[in-house]
RNA sequence: GGGCUCGUGGCCUAGAUUGGACAAGGCACUGGCCUUCUAAGCCAGGGAUCGCGGGUUCAAAUCCCGCCGAGCCCGCCA
């Protein structure tokens, strides 16, 4: 089957080829999305008006009766456009019958064998997640669905920071202060060690030095306190993968920070840059030229120690062994040092690949996210109250169901709602958090996807379709246009990863459902006589699979009912 | 002060990579639709000088310049 960006790119050659035999010029081609109801693709004739002096109607005439398409079931000139109608119904009885015949695995893409490592979210195991930086695992376990499907081998990585000074505090407050803390969830728990060793640090400067010790013991490759740490960072690192498991985000692999120090790689970092590195006061640096301006970048304190973006190149040199392509999900105040890392980086190996997502902070009305200011929404809150939301809305209108089937469906509409609401706004967009637009379960949200998969589960529980589909039994608009929207899913998956931009995905899943709900009030199919109502649960039995794969990719549960 | 990003109806978002046909959805608001496959839905309606000012073009939300406003960054922190 020709995909749509195939059949695009036929348009696109066959005008160029027309206009050079006819009119004998060569001329950039532009195919664009017309408005509803001016067909699929278009080809603007200003160019060629202008050029040519003519009437665009004579023009485009001459065009259409040069030109042969397949897959093309109209072309017309309207105005200044050549309007190009796709024959998405012969198109559809192929798509629906691979469903038929393949399910859900006819929407997967060839296996590219390409490695990618894919690092996201990488909070610091000193506290629960916070939702000013809850976009991070969410887009990021949402790309590296999409690269799967897209037939990538992906490894998602979590790189956990137990080197630095935040780490050092808080395990220096876990083994030193006694409280009695009232807390079953690990990263919560530990979060008053935390803030109360940073208290008595500021009052004490020999606790300061206590503190500094651990990360000197650390740094210096100390294995026995490199894994005591490990223990009770292990221990807050646990409670946020909790945390992540409800809104099905897991990793393949976790990165301890110390493995590089113990692994070696960070002395062999500065080995590979000894002709590079620069001495300034006891403290090392070299230079990367970034958006024409020279920036210094230490790698050495004049201690002795590495820095973070030290370890960071390591970290990145690991990884590009260990994969073809990277990817890194940032907040975007590490845009800088993401620029910089990738000049130093490529020092040493010249073709490596980086690209990196930036997303900006989820901020509060009242200004930007601060534990210490106790400004904060908890990630644990956030899902909470959705699933509390969730099974308010359940109650509603379901009075059939027990206690765990509740609590089993609030579950899964509470986290996918938060997921969604995340995922649909593009990344780079500021975001101000709201709970009434977070809990929103209405218009374009997850709730409303999951009703329209539920609806398309229960017309088939009810009665199964037999596998046969013809274009010629589609009688509604309603019908042709959800065909369409079906037929548009690969592309938009392929785009989408290109891109690594998951909230088109998120757009398109609201186009799909809304175009089912269209055709579920438009079209009645179990009331149908025989050969109508196949065909109509043949595009329900589609639209069910495609949705099913839709919100699997974005990481939502799909019940057969909610 | 310098750099990066963002600014679209009352509120939120798409459209910007490739300039094109009346700027598209959602929330909220007004009115209609459950004896028919789940009303978390569907239908209809009002509501936008696309931050402001210039420029390029037959054509600008989209490209260029300037300004204003918001966020982020400018450590021998992470």
């Amino acid at each position: 089957m020709p995909s749509i960006e195939i059949i695009k790119e036929n348009i696109k050659n066959a005008i160029k080829n027309a206009v050079r035999e006819k009119y004998s010029i060569d001329i950039k081609i532009n195919i664009e999305k017309p408005p509803e109801g001016y067909g699929d693709f278009s080809y603007p004739l200003f160019d060629l008006v202008k050029f040519l002096r003519r009437d665009p109607a004579d023009i485009g005439r001459e065009i259409i009766d040069s030109i042969r398409l397949e897959n093309i079931e109209k072309m017309e000139v309207s105005g200044n456009y050549l309007n190009f109608y796709v024959d998405y119904l012969s198109l559809s009885e192929e798509f629906i019958r691979n469903i038929w015949e393949r399910g859900s695995e006819a929407l997967n893409f060839e296996k590219k064998n390409i490695r990618v490592i894919l690092e996201h979210t990488s909070a610091n195991p000193t506290g629960p997640l916070h939702v000013g930086r809850g976009r991070n695992p969410i887009i990021g376990d949402t790309i590296g669905r999409i690269l799967r499907k897209c037939g990538y081998d992906v490894e998602t990585h979590y790189y956990v920071n137990d080197a630095g000074r935040q780490s050092a505090i808080l395990v220096y407050g876990y083994k030193n202060i006694k409280l009695d803390v009232n807390e079953k969830k690990l990263d919560h728990m530990l979060v008053p060690y935390y803030q109360k060793a940073n208290e008595l640090m500021e009052k004490n400067p020999d606790i300061a030095k206590e503190v500094e010790k651990i990360m000197m013991d650390v740094e210096g490759g100390n294995e026995k306190i490199i894994m005591e740490n490990r223990e009770i960072l292990g221990k807050v690192l646990d409670g946020i993968r909790e945390t992540l498991s409800r809104i099905n985000v897991r990793f393949d692999k976790f990165y301890w920070e110390t493995e590089l120090i113990l692994n070696g790689s960070v002395k062999r970092v500065l080995e590979l840059l000894k002709d590079e590195i620069k001495e300034e006061e006891g403290a090392y640096y070299i230079e990367v030229e970034v958006r024409g301006k020279k920036e210094k970048v230490f790698l050495i304190r004049k201690d002795g120690t590495s820095l973070y973006f030290t370890r960071d190149i390591a970290y990145h040199l690991v990884k590009s062994e260990m994969g073809d392509e990277l990817i890194d999900v940032l907040g975007e105040d590490h845009k800088p040092h993401a620029e910089m890392l990738l000049q130093v980086l490529k020092k040493i190996k010249k073709d490596i690949s980086i690209r990196t997502v930036f997303y900006s902070f989820v901020s509060l009305p009242e200004g930007r996210m601060s534990t210490r200011r106790g400004r904060v929404v908890y990630l644990d809150d956030l899902i909470d109250e959705a699933v509390d939301k969730a099974r308010e809305e359940i109650i509603k209108r379901r009075s059939d169901l027990k206690e765990e089937e509740i609590s089993s469906l609030a579950e899964k509409i509470g986290t996918g709602a938060v997921r969604f609401n995340i995922l649909k706004i593009q990344s780079e967009k500021k975001l101000v958090f709201k709970w009434e637009e977070a809990l929103n379960f209405e218009g374009d949200s997850s709730p409303f996807l999951q009703y329209s998969y539920a609806r398309a589960s229960s017309i088939l529980r009810k009665e199964s379709w037999k596998g046969n589909f013809s274009r010629n039994l589609l009688r509604d608009p309603s019908e042709i246009s959800l065909v369409k929207n079906l037929l548009n899913y690969q592309e938009i998956i392929l785009d989408s990863a290109r891109e690594l931009r998951p909230y088109k995905v998120a757009k398109y899943a609201v186009d799909l459902a809304s175009s089912f709900n269209i055709f579920y009030s438009q079209c009645p199919v179990l009331r149908e006589s025989e050969d109508i109502k196949q065909n109509r649960l043949g595009l329900v039995y589609a639209f069910r699979i495609v949705m099913g794969d839709l919100l699997e990719t974005m990481g939502i549960e799909h019940p057969e009912e909610i």
